[in-house]
DNA sequence: CCACGTTTCGGGTACGTACCCGTAAATATA
DNA sequence: TATATTTACGGGTACGTACCCGAAACGTGG
């Protein structure tokens, strides 16, 4: 069987214009060199014949490598999360490599701005097409995409978002309706009148991330108008030790409480609390796929994890890029990821 | 930025093998006319270098094109379940269409079993490449799929599977597990002692989706000793006026169900009778991501759906064809999908 | 009108692979 | 031994696009 030929190529649109497809490719990829009669007509015949081009050929006709620049939080001893957006990225590095796309990763600590900025500096030393970030540090972050903005490189959030910063895409969740999801589950088997406890561990104070998610847990509350208390702590000390005394001196003020709801992934430090001072008694709901925080699902402590496909973040992070750069698609400017529900039953076969 | 030349092709190792390109391309592609000395070198040198084929070169070149037979039910008034798989199908169809691949759907009607037949007839007598099939009918899929194993046509199973008929893979839930996360679900908010029922509305008597589903169902509260009671119903005709016939009977027999388990997508006729009943105490969980569910789900009405990303399963059912026909890449044998749970608040995000 | 720069364009080769066609060598047949 | 047939291989072109290089057409100032 043979492949149709109702194909339109340059070839095709070179003959109709009676020109040569040198010229039909200068039109094409803008280069000087072709009077504006020409063009007129040679834009017209691309329009006509609805012409796309044939990017295998594309691809392999040019020299040009595409080098991309990932900035992403280094995977810690505290947490594996970041492994997940890695793998994502890996593979679409691996999918589009032939394609003559290159990835330069760029990794700082999650506990040192400077490594942040160091980092940044690296980047913007070596010649890059588009950035993926994921803007941990807000502030830095706006300066260096203001940066990249002037160098007309695109870049793409995800993870967390920045308002309004001229981003060619935000790939992650709606961190709002996910606190909203977590609020419901939480109280899914609750009598009437009770005490719920929002933990926040984390060194940063302000963050971005938790606060959004809190907002749209006690929207939900609201919007229900259910009679219950919403106390809640912040653990600046992310050590385990630290997280145990803290939580003590709350479960001690309010002995009633019947649900705790920590706001990311670090869940596994309550749950890991809660199992040594025999408080299996409280319903417990936090965030991501760990390998910790499936152990204590798996034990029954943890009762639900939310998660947002943090390797689909990567994966389409980078491919939001690809698109622009390389086939020169459009990109959906925001890419909510969905609030997954993860229970012991249906883990194993979530794909992260 | 040019490209790095760490690419070996076809003509480094016609180089090293003292050959011309022709000949390597010979062995590439299994081709007579090699003797088998030159062949092992060949193959030596191909091994060591890890030669990977250069897709884009590869279908540029080729002017042949793969064909593609998709085999499922018709969208239905009934229900709009498979618009989602057709959905991801024709996904993967405009992905793949530029290196020459083509796809020629068959449909057949779900209540009518001639339907399947007819369809399969017609692609017999086709020159088709790859299958991709819901093998709904399970006698009749077992026959056609004997005949494109003996053709050497390699075939996908997607959304229900039958074990060992060769099929080159299946991608879809794993259904004892689905049933297990409903029960567990279900069972989430109730006190200790309760009554459940199972809701099995379908024409077929014999259904293996169903049964496998209800078997992880009943065996989540084996695994949990719960003392409770699972009724079950079986209700064949699939209108709503039937179900209402059947479900008042069933809960003027036990009026002290509190929860009710449907083990396909039509729960919302369930729900609907629930709604029209003012039997809203009850607890309800179903199947799929329709149109009528979530307008039950938001309602509350519904309490969760299960899904397993239909659309997905048609993207990568295909994709998984295309993998083995066009790069002639390894496929996972069984691909099990996610089994997600789908609420109120979390539904507006959910990737089907 | 000529010399020279600029603008505008076409020829042609390369990318890596597929595959047609032709041919020399090896083998079989008479 | 001469001829037919098969086997084993190489040359070369095509796929659709990118881009180098050179050349014709045009314009400008002297």
């Amino acid at each position: 069987m043979e492949k149709d030929n109702t194909y339109f190529g340059v070839k095709e649109i070179a003959r109709r214009a009676n020109v040569s497809i040198a010229t039909v490719d200068r039109v094409i990829h803008n280069r000087p060199g072709v009077s504006e009669k020409t063009k007129q007509k040679i834009n017209g015949i691309i329009k006509e014949l609805d012409y796309q081009p044939n990017i295998l050929a594309s691809r392999l006709a040019s020299r040009k490598i595409i080098s991309l620049a990932v900035l992403l939080p280094r995977v810690s001893e505290e947490t594996d999360f970041w492994e997940a957006p890695l793998k994502g990225i890996r593979r679409a590095e691996a999918e589009i490599k032939k394609y003559g796309v290159q990835i330069q990763f760029y990794l700082f600590d999650l506990n040192d701005k400077n490594t942040f900025e160091e980092q940044i500096k690296a980047i913007l030393e070596t010649e890059v097409h588009g950035v993926l970030l994921s803007p941990s540090f807000i502030e830095e972050s706006k300066q260096f995409v203001k940066t990249c903005h002037k160098l007309k490189i695109p870049y793409v959030f995800f993870d967390s978002n920045i308002p309004d910063q001229d981003n060619l895409s935000y790939i992650g969740p709606h961190l709002f309706q996910s606190g909203y999801v977590g609020a419901k589950l939480l109280t899914y088997r609750l009598k009437e009148n009770h005490k719920v406890l929002v933990v926040n561990i984390s060194k940063e104070i302000f963050n971005y991330n938790n606060l959004q998610i809190e907002e749209g847990f006690r929207a939900y509350f609201n919007d229900h108008n259910q009679s219950c208390e919403v106390i809640r702590v912040d653990i600046k000390d992310t050590d385990s030790l630290s997280v145990a005394k803290d939580l003590t001196r709350v479960l001690y003020e309010h002995e009633d409480i019947e649900a705790i709801f920590v706001t990311n992934s670090r869940v596994f430090a309550v749950a890991s609390f809660l199992e040594k001072s025999k408080r299996t008694d409280i319903s417990l709901i936090g965030y991501d796929f760990l390998k910790e925080n499936i152990r204590f699902l798996n034990m029954g402590t943890i009762d639900f994890l939310i998660c947002h496909k943090p390797e689909e973040q990567g994966y389409r992070g980078l491919m939001s890029l690809y698109q622009r750069l390389v086939l020169g698609a459009p990109v959906e400017k925001v890419h909510f990821m969905p609030i997954d529900i993860i229970t012991k039953e249906n883990h194993a076969f979530y794909q992260n």
